[in-house]
RNA sequence: GCCGCAGUAGUCUAGCCCGGUCUAGGAUGAGGGCCUGUCGAGCCCUUGACCCGGGUUCAAAUCCCGGCUGCGGCGCCA
């Protein structure tokens, strides 16, 4: 056992205790006869005094910045104290020195730029900042999970290593599986599809892989993408469940991360329902009333976004009804307008956060959809053959996590968001 | 991939426009010293750097050209 408590389990009552802490140091003030050390736990950073004529005043002298150490000590309560309490130590034992000096500054003094934080980046991981994106979006994930556990659907996983392109367009990652040519799937697209005509209710928070040469600060080539799929639903449907989720989610994170939030000087947006909806047809004509030149068909690309953000003056909003032939094969068209689909896009300031539709249904719908799209039918034979029994008409969305995490957590770089981000250049660490 | 900007010690930054005064300044870290309540501890000493290659010039961190790398915008992409 290496520890008795956590740091932040650490209170005024548990005077004279003795105990055990391990973590790593934080920060060191010596003053000759007496050192303070900030020692940085999972809960917390405490503070450690070290008094001469003591056996850990002696093993002090080995200490650097970040090792990882355990301390046995007395627990003092003592308003002086960051916490209120500290604890005089007695015995230090370096589990692991750290090399000094250190490539980053973990406590934060000296601020890193992005590319040495992401090459050293598990000293970047330790830093307080860092810390708390990682909790947010841990506790994101997990409110994202129950609130759709509580509307009844399950969670699933699909494979990764896949023998077609979903959806045509993205470039995929070749792999060799045992001597024949597979991808690394864009997305789980289809096969959330499937296992809604079995479940009903599915959703899944899996990684995706695109090898496009897409270098900004909101694309990796792997990321982590939060899908959802439901049976006997149109996409209204999943707007609804989309925006329930997300709101839950925002509240869920001023409940529970108010510190992280904080550490981060962060604010979250104000996300009430009804999340504002706009369709494409308004959007364009908008943005065409504002002098933009652009054309009904016509991509809505980030600079465009931008400008209709700042007319709209709200944060967070769902473009609906696109172009049919924008949109993916398995994107249904509206019954009475099929040059338009029912789909829509949502957009956080001018970032696309999530992607989602009414599906195709129908066997000889989605064929015509493959041959218009120059795709053929035969490489989807997998895919189609499910809906010659009884599927039912179903909707989804695909979410991007790292890029609603920029939402919950004010960063601007969804590398920053990626623990270990994959990108064109980078494969390491 | 295109356009713009940048590359100075382990890390961050000043200097560059207006070449010499740069023996390259500061912060942080590291080494040493002083200090019994620090809380970005303080004070003193020490340490370490001009991305690579070519050119202009008496003289290049500074100007020019090429390369590489990074950042931002765009494109590609959902």
């Amino acid at each position: 056992m290496y520890r008795t408590n956590f740091i932040a389990d650490i209170t005024p009552e548990m005077e004279q205790k003795e105990i055990v802490v391990a973590g790593w140091i934080h920060n060191i003030r010596d003053l000759g006869a007496k050192k303070f050390i900030l020692l940085r736990d999972a809960t917390g950073i405490g503070q450690v005094i070290i008094e001469r004529n003591t056996k850990a005043f002696e093993a002090s002298n080995d200490l650097s910045l970040e090792s990882a150490v355990q301390i046995r000590g007395i627990v003092k309560s003592d308003k002086r104290a960051p916490r209120g309490v500290e604890v005089h130590a007695e015995d230090i034992v370096v589990l692991s020195k750290a090399k000094s000096p250190l490539p980053l500054d973990v406590y934060g003094k000296v601020k890193a730029d992005i590319d040495t934080r992401l090459r050293e980046r598990l000293l970047d991981l330790r830093r307080e900042e860092m810390q708390a994106v990682i909790r947010i979006e841990s506790e994101a994930v997990r409110s994202f999970r129950e609130n759709l556990y509580k509307n009844r659907f399950v969670e699933i996983f699909t494979p990764k290593i896949i023998a077609t392109a979903t959806e045509g367009g993205a470039q995929l990652f070749p792999v060799i599986y045992f001597g024949k040519e597979a991808f690394l799937a864009q997305s789980p697209q289809l096969y959330k599809e499937l296992l809604a005509g079995a479940v009903e209710r599915v959703f899944e928070i899996g990684p995706a892989w695109r090898a496009e040469d897409s270098d900004t600060p909101y694309h990796l080539s792997e990321f982590i993408s939060a899908d959802i799929e439901m049976a006997f639903a149109d996409y209204n449907d999943v707007m609804g469940i989309v925006e329930d989720t997300i709101i839950t989610m925002a509240n869920k994170l001023k409940e529970k991360c108010s510190a992280e939030l904080e550490t981060l000087n962060y604010r979250l947006p104000d996300i009430s329902k009804p999340i504002k909806r706009i369709t494409y047809t308004e959007a364009i004509e908008t943005l065409q009333s504002l002098g933009v030149k652009i054309k009904f068909g016509d991509d809505l690309a980030t600079p465009e976004l931008r400008t209709l953000n700042e007319h709209l003056k709200t944060d967070l909003y769902f473009v609906i009804d696109w172009p049919a032939e924008a949109r993916p094969f398995y994107t249904k068209r509206k019954d009475n307008k099929p040059e338009i689909s029912e789909s829509f896009d949502l957009i956080f300031r001018w970032l696309e956060l999530a992607s989602g539709s009414s599906r195709n249904f129908r066997r000889e719908v989605l064929e015509n959809e493959l041959r218009v799209r120059g795709l053929n039918t035969y490489n989807f034979e997998y895919f189609l053959k499910w809906f010659d029994y009884g599927m039912p008409p179903h909707a989804g969305v695909g979410i991007g996590l790292q890029r609603l995490m920029l939402m919950f957590t004010g960063l601007q770089n969804v590398k920053e968001i990626s623990l270990f981000p994959r990108d064109k250049k980078r494969l390491v660490p």
